[in-house]
DNA sequence: GTCGTTTTATGAATTATGTCATATTCAAAT
DNA sequence: ATTTGAATATGACATAATTCATAAAACGAC
């Protein structure tokens, strides 16, 4: 974890239309002063779950993973981040800690705002207040919705559909390189690791995906489609 | 579904502080203008998934589930919502439709207050705006809770789980009446409706639980909570 | 009350998933 | 380059869960 030298001021940020769109030019100053950008390596650790909350933060480089941690230790993956995505919007209101652990799989870029200064314009503009129920709504729905769908499905089911979203929500993409290993999608379908790592042999023999390693290729979507809608 | 006669004033509401503490009296009176008290039977649809949404609704009296229908018309219940429960406000601020349905598991009163009149309020009131956030964040958090813990467990816990659920956190007591049915029960920790059956049975045999129909005393509260804790 | 439907219940067969053991490959650190 | 630990891979076996079949009990509508 490090401060990125080179800050972008937020005017030229891609992400900008995200959040800042309707604040004024004072309000905009505030946020910009007490922003910083910080970076995060592959593998570190961004958010403590139960940790203090005194920065509102948000991805704009960089694959982060949100999860829980249950009492045997074993992590429960919510879900992968973006950038563009808020990493802990649904903790600052819980009026309590971080609700979730955050790490990052590969080199990360954060902006992270004083969280005095995000309630400062809550309170200020209500335009504002709208935009960010507006942004804790969708990352609850991305959540419940996603657990939703895996709860539905059984193992081949499950490990379709979430290379189906690497693919489509990720990477944009049938190629890609996985940030995550075996052990973790497992933990992102609730399904132990030897069986997430048979299922996939399985779709490599089946013509499915190929795959070497880390390296992933969806030769055949559409009977990927097709087990992720049924098995 | 019919419009409640006696109308309480929100003043002598005992649900009052969960929301509107902070109002004016010239807010409060607009929410009390805009307010009607709706009566359910049980069974009764109160929200259709994919509905509009006009209004911000909560609980006075009576249960309700919330849940989501899947393509093949299977139902999967993320909550039981109980007096005090807001039951659509994780969809409100969606800029959508409704995200999930609710129905009546019991006679239900719920308050029904125009939209634009809570949206108007918020642009006024920062408090209030923020205690919405504070209630939406809280709702999304047990959802996201229970699904993690469901997912941990297998059968045995998963039913032991619920059953704490009911007696802990809806009727406080151990003696109760189940409001759902054992196929709903399965649809809340996603299992099939027989082993739901046969694991209540087997709680019984075993001296955890008396059971009469839908009437459930859990009787050896000590071991239910083993049960619970791994399995 | 009677009829029809849903719910509860249980057994047997089948399938899915987890566990344990072991081997190989890969990648980071020295 | 070598070591070490983690990740990938696979087989055999045990356990868990689903499916299908069937039946009794409970409940609502008439």
């Amino acid at each position: 974890m490090k401060l990125s030298k080179d800050i972008i001021n937020c005017k030229s940020c891609i992400y900008r239309n995200l959040l800042y769109e309707m604040l004024s030019d004072e309000e905009y100053e505030k946020v910009n002063t007490s922003r910083t950008e910080i970076i995060y390596d592959r593998g570190e650790l961004m958010i403590q779950e139960g940790g203090e909350i005194n920065e509102f933060m948000y991805l704009r480089k960089g694959l982060v993973k949100m999860y829980k941690t249950n009492s045997q230790g074993k992590d429960q993956i919510l879900t992968i981040n973006k950038p563009g995505d808020f990493i802990n919007l649904l903790s600052i209101f819980s009026q309590k800690t971080q609700q979730y652990s955050v790490s990052a799989l590969e080199e990360t870029h954060v902006c992270s705002v004083k969280l005095d200064t995000i309630m400062e314009i809550i309170k200020s503009n209500s335009e504002f207040a709208i935009r960010i129920m507006n942004r804790m709504s969708y990352i609850a729905d991305e959540i419940i919705k996603k657990r939703f769908e895996i709860n539905q499905r059984q193992v081949k089911g499950r490990v379709a559909y979430m290379l189906r979203f690497l693919a489509e929500q990720i990477y944009h993409k049938n190629e890609f390189r996985m940030p995550i290993t075996r052990r973790e999608l497992g933990e992102l379908i609730s399904m132990t690791t030897e069986n997430t790592i048979r299922t996939m042999s399985e779709f490599k023999k089946d013509g499915i995906i190929e795959m070497d390693g880390k390296n992933i290729h969806l030769v055949d979507f559409e009977r990927l489609k097709k087990v992720c809608e049924m098995g």
